[in-house]
DNA sequence: GCATTGACGAAGG
DNA sequence: CCCTTCGCCAATG
């Protein structure tokens, strides 16, 4: 699990096992709450390359279903990815329907709907 | 093949 | 408490 893509640099750069571990981890995101990169990165045992999640999420436009990063945030609660959806507000919003309260970019009570993969799906 | 960048995070000043 | 620097790994120029 989470191979690193030199690993299976066979020919075939499709099995992305580090991208679609955090895509399955984050479709396991309940609604309502929301996680953080660097707890993704934790969970996949590459806790201290947080940025390669938000690598794996910048490729997950092209995931069938799509992946729910809106859930997605850095560890501060803000929505520092919203500028890569279709529209920057897009992401607030998809959020807000969810029932979660967006302020300044920032979901308020962050760390009340924080929802920790190492934890709730904790093996 | 080296330098730069990036949806992060923790530590230091 | 705000800002800067460093680390981490992969992709891109």
């Amino acid at each position: 699990m989470a191979k690193t893509s030199k690993a299976l640099s066979n020919k075939e750069p499709k099995t992305y096992t580090f991208f679609e571990d955090v895509y399955e981890v984050v479709r396991q995101i309940p609604k309502g709450r929301a996680t953080s990169y660097g707890a993704i990165a934790n969970y996949l045992g590459t806790k201290l390359s947080a940025r390669m999640v938000g690598w794996a999420m910048n490729a997950a436009h092209n995931t069938i279903p799509k992946v729910p990063a809106q859930r997605v945030v850095n560890r501060n609660g803000m929505l520092t990815g919203k500028m890569h959806f279709e529209t920057p507000t897009y992401m607030q919003e998809l959020l807000e329907k969810e029932g979660l309260i967006i302020e300044k970019d920032t979901i308020k009570n962050f760390d009340k709907i924080f929802w920790d993969p190492a934890k709730e799906l904790a093996l």
